[in-house]
DNA sequence: CAGGTC
DNA sequence: GCTGG
């Protein structure tokens, strides 16, 4: 290519490994709003059609139209594989539903969130934010990660004609920030947790890497080593961040439904149903959780308003 | 009182 | 118990 060429054109014929900035593919049993928003993932801003978010360290913008969906980066990438993975556009689902049991609750649940995926998000990320999940709101806890980003984040290269992203802070960065920084940031009681999460992966005392070529049960104990790590937290990074899809979070709404359905309103504790729902739903229960967590927090509040919904007791 | 944890 | 709806 002669040097000083203004680039204005481009090869007619682009090779396949030759790096793009879009991609287009055509996928099914897949609803990009519902995966974005659901709750797993706490980045992802929608303007319009577009979602603007940042995967694996890349910004990147999506937009769904039917079983197409389109993806945009501000650099050139070779391949697509780390954004396939994020979403997990290969998930099998059909092979996922044959392995649930004839559960009438999560067959009409599953049936109306027909689309709902599951991520596979970088295990830091997934670990800081459901640290700083616990009795917040979705939206207080993307305030309180954008602000952690905007602080310690690096500034990513921005997609045309969209407002500069920022990085995850890595734990090496949030180990060095103080409590109060964080507790600034709206972190609240959750901060000195998350503080001690960030050192002791940074310092390799949580080998967050490891983990997903470990046992279920060894990576989520490792997990809850941590300080402010329970059960719920342990299994939504298990779930979310590690790729542990038998882990079974169990929530305030999960709990809600799992004893009046399947106890009868008996008070159990949350690790019993957590164990029942492993062992009900089978290899996949996070997805059965999903569906099951999504249908309940729907119902209660229709349209995810802010409506008071005051307790009918 | 909120999608927990000690 | 942080903090906000």
């Amino acid at each position: 290519m002669p040097a000083g060429t203004c680039a204005e054109s481009r090869p007619p014929l682009p090779l396949p490994d030759t790096p793009t900035t879009r991609k287009v593919w055509r996928i099914h049993d897949y609803r990009l709003d519902l995966t974005l928003q659901c709750g797993q993932a706490f980045r992802w801003q929608r303007h319009g059609p577009r979602w603007w978010g940042v995967a694996d360290g890349k910004p990147v913008e999506l937009v769904q139209n039917g079983t197409l969906l389109q993806a945009r980066v501000p650099e050139p990438v070779p391949d697509w594989a780390w954004l396939e993975n994020y979403l997990q556009l290969h998930a099998p689902l059909p092979a996922i539903w044959a392995t649930f049991p004839d559960d009438p609750h999560l067959h009409r649940a599953r049936a109306q969130w027909h689309g709902l995926r599951l991520l596979r998000q970088p295990a830091w990320e997934c670990l800081a934010s459901f640290l700083l999940s616990s009795c917040k709101r979705i939206e207080q806890i993307q305030q309180v990660i954008e602000r952690l980003c905007r602080r310690w984040g690096d500034p990513l290269p921005a997609l045309e004609g969209l407002p500069t992203l920022y990085s995850f802070p890595p734990p090496g960065r949030i180990a060095a920030a103080t409590e109060a920084e964080l507790r600034a940031c709206g972190a609240g009681f959750r901060a000195p947790y998350l503080l001690a999460a960030a050192r002791a992966v940074d310092q390799g005392r949580c080998p967050l890497d490891e983990l997903p070529r470990r046992t279920y049960p060894e990576a989520r104990a490792a997990l809850m080593n941590l300080p402010g790590v329970g059960p719920k937290i342990a299994d939504c990074v298990c779930l979310f961040g590690l790729g542990f899809l038998e882990a079974f979070p169990v929530d305030t709404w999960i709990a809600r439904v799992m004893r009046e359905r399947y106890f009868r309103g008996r008070r159990v504790s949350e690790e019993t149903l957590a164990e029942f729902g492993r062992s009900r739903f089978g290899p996949y229960a996070g997805y059965a959780q999903q569906y099951l967590f999504h249908d309940r927090r729907m119902t209660d509040r229709p349209r995810e308003a802010h409506l008071h919904n005051p307790p009918s007791g």
